[in-house]
DNA sequence: TTTAGCACTCCTTCTCTCCGAGTGCTAACT
DNA sequence: AGTTAGCACTCGGAGAGAAGGAGTGCTAAA
């Protein structure tokens, strides 16, 4: 059978209508809003037809159809319209990043909540390694004989410093010795690597220095670990409430639940996509098959990415989510690219 | 009139069971549970007195009776047996915090998590400043000529450092002028006091000199200005849906709204109180009327607090939700005092 | 191919009734 | 004076129809 433009029109107003208002529309409310007039029994003739070829289902023989994964994919990829966020939404998406996110320590906490400020969804913000850092420089200084400062600078330029407390005091050119070493022999590895090294280190060096490197090593490949973990935020949940398809508290619980505590297996764009739209079924988790996903990619530099999402019924606003979404990552791509520039040849200057 | 011993049994009777299963329960039920065997119909007349006296309430003429928050007050102070943790729920609490807590950076997120997998609540955690940091110390490393690494040790003892990429390369001999003037200038000082400083200094610092100090000046300052806002983690919320009394789609919401989006309003213990139960109306916001809050406070060590809580219905386990909150904050006071500890005398070794 | 007409389906809403748990009160009992 | 048995009464909740209505599917005519 034939897809003809009028099957798709009547179901992008049928789509449209449902995002709308979550209830079924029927053949005769469909047939007032063509542009061109056809009566109602036409309508049904089509409607039968996209039913048919699984662009349409029916909750049950007597009430309006709705659509399904397929109908709301064909819509997604052909049919509706794309936003572009209008000036003043544009204008405060943008200066919230900036006036919030500015070298926060918390930033997929702070940018998750952000998100979800201007989402009528749960959102959700997660970490995405490409590859893992390593330590690129270390450093200490010393506060007293009791402490030591260790700074860690690491792979992806993140700095990182700890007060490390110590049980001994510090030996005389303890500093100026150790960190050679820290420098030399646990640059560029893994926290598993680290450890090893460590093991490996025990006689060349001298007693009262190994204390402090142990403690300094320890430090980093915490870090290392800590980093590697993929960090999680997920918000907004209470917006579920609102909407009629999670009227079904247990539906709503599953969800919530799932997007809590599995919030490690939310999606996450396929390859280098900056965006991505699952449906329903199209999704991997169990718990998702009902829901759709709008997920966006942003660059944090150093080969990192951060992931912002928003999660809601099949029956999302994709248009306007899909707008915010790709905006907000804009934005926070072109935030993070401002902070690490680093300044090309200014210092031919003088 | 009196409160007499069979009384306080009969309401222990009654709240115990209404926290256990959310229904009223009838004279004869209570009857049949004393230890004293009475008639229901006694126990109605108590119930009468009960009612009278402000510790219950019906929700309507025919049905059982349920205690008001004036009887759950009566109960958590005097009728209900303190639990204490039984040896293997402590032991995974004691090890939890001691893995999963060691120097992160998110404490509060982590800990907010922790606390969530171990109660059937919702929970939170906020970070209570009781005096605000300063900087005690600054440090700039040199990485190459276009950025520095900026070192900050807060006066609670944190260090926190960054990479501050500079628009104009290093001038010869900067770092050892500039370090000093930050540690004379700007240290002890409030956020606002520093932005100020910083003014008076524009004339007394060489230009070259005066961006890097401007930069560092400025991270040092949105530190202060970061740790000083209230960090809120909120989890859980998804366990409110289980309960009958948030069976109400829009009581459910309404309680998980206020505490996702105005999680900075949720109750703080008074003074320096290291546990506070606060039942239905008893709380501040208007969210919370009709939910009871159990929160404890641990210490972090430098003056600084951190909290916990559980917010619930009224009729929540108060024993249980005591007893692994108040472990649970000792816990965290241990693993802080035990990290902070600066040795005290042992430097008197060798 | 389109349209009008019409029977049919099935959900929603309402009303009514019945049932039972639980109370409040009175009067008798200890 | 406190306790108990007895009994009428209240009120919410469950269940059964019944009425209403939106929307379909099919047929036959244009």
């Amino acid at each position: 059978m034939e897809l003809t433009a009028r099957k798709k029109e009547i179901l992008k107003i049928l789509v449209d209508s449902y995002i709308a208002t979550a209830e079924p529309l029927g053949s005769k409310a469909i047939a007032s809003r063509m542009t061109e007039k056809v009566s109602s029994a036409t309508v049904r003739n089509e409607l039968a037809d996209l039913s048919e070829m699984g662009y349409l289902e029916q909750p049950h023989t007597s009430a309006g159809r709705i659509p399904s994964a397929k109908g709301y994919r064909l819509y997604v990829n052909e049919l509706m319209e794309r936003k572009t966020l209008d000036g003043e939404e544009a204008e405060r998406i943008t200066s919230a990043v900036q006036r919030e996110l500015r070298g926060t320590d918390q930033l997929i906490a702070r940018t998750g909540q952000m998100v979800s400020t201007f989402m009528d969804y749960p959102t959700y913000a997660i970490t995405d390694h490409r590859h893992t850092a390593t330590v690129r420089r270390f450093e200490l200084l010393e506060v007293d004989e009791g402490s030591v400062i260790a700074v860690v600078m690491l792979s992806d330029s993140r700095v990182k410093s700890t007060l490390l407390p110590l049980e001994l005091s510090l030996a005389e050119g303890a500093l100026q010795s150790v960190t050679p070493l820290l420098n030399t022999h646990f640059t560029g590895l893994s926290h598993a690597e680290m450890h090893s090294r460590l093991m490996n280190l025990t006689d060349q060096v001298v007693p009262e220095n190994f204390l402090l490197l142990n403690r300094v090593v320890n430090y980093a490949a915490e870090l290392l670990e800590e980093s590697e973990r993929k960090q999680v935020y997920v918000g907004g949940t209470s917006q579920l409430l609102k909407m009629p398809e999670f009227r079904d508290i247990d539906k709503a619980h599953d969800l919530m639940h799932f997007m809590s505590d599995s919030g490690a297996q939310l999606p996450v764009p396929a390859g280098d996509a900056p965006m991505q739209i699952l449906i329903g079924p199209e999704n991997v988790s169990e718990a998702l098959k009902e829901s759709s996903v709008v997920v966006a990619s942003y660059d944090i530099g150093d080969g990192m990415r951060g992931l912002v999402g928003v999660v809601g019924p099949t029956r999302m606003d994709y248009a306007a989510v899909a707008a915010r979404l790709s905006y907000f990552a804009e934005s926070l791509t072109k935030m993070f690219g401002k902070a690490q520039q680093l300044p090309p040849k200014e210092d031919e200057k003088p």
